[in-house]
RNA sequence: GGGCCGGUAACUCAGUUGGCAGAGUACUGGCCUUUUAAGCCAGGAGUCGCAGGUUCGAAUCCUGCCCGGCCCA
């Protein structure tokens, strides 16, 4: 942070003569009764007259965002939690005294307490004449230009509070984020789903493939992981009889940080006794178009351009299916790595190389190349078993799973199957995932998760499970291209 | 990790061929009692991201680094 410039200074002096006068910066004695946006829409109707008949005061505190001076009569407006409203202060109004104080010692950005009745002005606009009129918190700081705001993305991000209080949208973006996360969790918990909350500090990270943070334990003295995924203690829960639950937390992932990635981010896993991942297909329609009515009153969204059209049923399409069909990829080009490599080179598609497992590059090739393509809501089904080691067998084709992702707007917003509940199954898949990993690979966990196999072995009921990327829906719903941008403060590098 | 773009007053931004560091907002003083980015007059305000280099002279050219954005991987 820079050192006092000059106009910090004066500032910071002319609030200190204020305090020299007996005047608190920061009391904490003024209780508003009344709020901008509640009172605008309240008298929204009343016209100069029926809003004299009146004969009421309103009290409200807010934070000084404009400020037209007249003389002897001063316009400001006034923000709060709730809008804006329109402050008139005249010398005749509020006396010579503390007019002339108002005059010089309240700034804008300043949090002052009002005083009066409601009138309209000339112009029409809805106002507190004020009788009285009092500063509530200082502030040490001037407030961005008013016309164009606070635009440095930089900036906006490492001071969140001032991007807050000078742009709308954000505050609209983040008010929406809640409205997601409740209706979710109202969903969940009217469905008949225990909200669980299960440890974000583990001892064997798993539940997904990533790279984990490490931390230390100095009492136990002990690594412990931040969790990838709660995903293995959800399931532990349903054997121990739990038969819909869900959880509605953060993750955290080591690696890259972009438009789509923040290494700590928002995920709800759910988890279903006795249904099928095509069980899970249905409610995900019914999840997201009830999301989309419940935000737009319509099944409809606009993300960045396009319509995107949450109507059910969407459309279900192989995996494989779509690497040929969407991706253009030639059927014999999937049957040998040499092949795939040699047509990923040629796509300008990174690979490498020495993976041993043939499906990951699938997965690749996937990622690059179908992906992007698909913008409507759309199902990929049958992933292969190979990259997905906690999915159930397909019964009829044991090489694929039961498993389903979510595609939007060219990305993955959710991920589900059912679930593989035999542990002997699941043992083997945790080694060849081991024993396949190349040298030193961040994204697996060298320890098998021991406790989890137990769990199995005490019977899991036939389930369906699935994770939904909260803040990849909320960019979708919000309209926002960037995940910085409906994360409050997203990590960045300490300022220099 | 690679490519491109950006970092100048508290904020939003100009700054030409290398030649005194600029505007608007905000702030300070003055005028103005129904304004809407109010208006008018005057004024103060800078580590030009950081460190080197070239040059009589660098915000400007060169090198390295830091921070951010977008794209690619």
């Amino acid at each position: 942070m820079k050192e006092e410039s000059a106009v910090l200074e004066a500032r910071r002096k002319k609030a200190e003569e204020f305090e020299k006068l007996g005047y608190p910066l920061f009391p904490n004695d003024f209780r508003p009764t009344d709020r901008a946006g509640v009172l605008q829409e309240l008298f929204k109707d009343y016209d100069y007259e029926a809003l004299e008949k009146l004969g009421k005061t309103f009290r409200l505190a807010g934070r000084m965002m404009a400020r037209r001076d007249f003389g002897k009569a001063v316009f400001t407006h006034i923000q709060d939690e709730t809008g804006r409203i329109q402050v008139f202060v005249k010398r005749d109004e509020v006396g010579e005294e503390k007019f002339k104080l108002f005059k010089k010692y309240f700034d804008i950005g300043d949090l002052i307490g009002v005083e009066g009745p409601l009138f309209r002005t000339k112009t029409g606009e809805l106002t507190v004449l004020a009788k009285d009129i009092r500063l509530v918190t200082k502030a040490f700081r001037p407030l961005p230009e008013k016309f164009h705001g606070l635009r440095d993305t930089e900036l906006r991000y490492r001071m969140r509070y001032v991007d807050l209080i000078m742009n709308p949208r954000v505050r609209e973006i983040f008010r929406t984020r809640t409205r997601i996360i409740q209706y979710l969790r109202d969903y969940f918990i009217s469905n008949g789903f225990l909200e669980v909350e299960t440890p974000m500090m583990q001892p064997i990270p798993g539940g997904a493939t990533a790279r984990p943070f490490k931390t230390h334990h100095h009492a136990l003295d002990m690594e412990l992981y931040l969790r990838i995924a709660p995903e293995l203690y959800l399931k532990r829960l349903l054997v121990g009889g739990f038969e819909r639950v869900f959880e509605l937390n953060r993750n955290f992932r080591n690696e890259g940080i972009s438009t789509q990635h923040n290494p700590e981010f928002t995920m709800l896993e759910f988890y279903e006794a006795y249904a099928t991942h095509e069980d899970l297909m249905r409610r995900t329609e019914e999840i997201f178009s009830g999301l989309a009515r419940e935000l737009t009153g319509d099944t409809k969204i606009t993300y960045q351009g396009q319509t995107i059209d949450f109507t059910p049923p969407w459309p279900r399409i192989p995996f494989k299916q779509a690497l040929i069909e969407i991706g253009g990829v030639p059927d014999e080009v999937l049957e040998s790595k040499e092949k795939i490599l040699a047509f990923a080179d040629e796509r300008g598609i990174k690979v490498d190389p020495r993976e041993p497992v043939r499906e990951k590059l699938w997965a690749k090739l996937f990622d690059a190349l179908v992906e992007p393509k698909l913008v409507q809501p759309t199902f990929i089904t049958e992933f292969p078993v190979e990259i997905s080691p906690l999915a159930r067998r397909n019964d009829r084709d044991p090489s694929i799973t039961d498993r389903f992702e979510l595609i939007v707007a060219g990305r993955e917003v959710a991920n589900a199957f059912s679930e593989l509940n035999d542990p002997r199954d699941q043992r083997a898949r945790f080694e060849e995932q081991i024993r396949k990993r190349l040298a030193d690979d961040p994204e697996i966990h060298p320890e098998i998760d021991e406790d989890f196999i137990r769990a199995l072995e005490y019977g899991m009921p036939p389930a369906a499970g699935e994770g939904i990327g909260i803040d990849r829906v909320v960019m979708l719903f919000t309209d926002s291209p960037s995940i910085r941008e409906v994360i409050l403060f997203p990590h960045l590098r300490p300022e220099v």
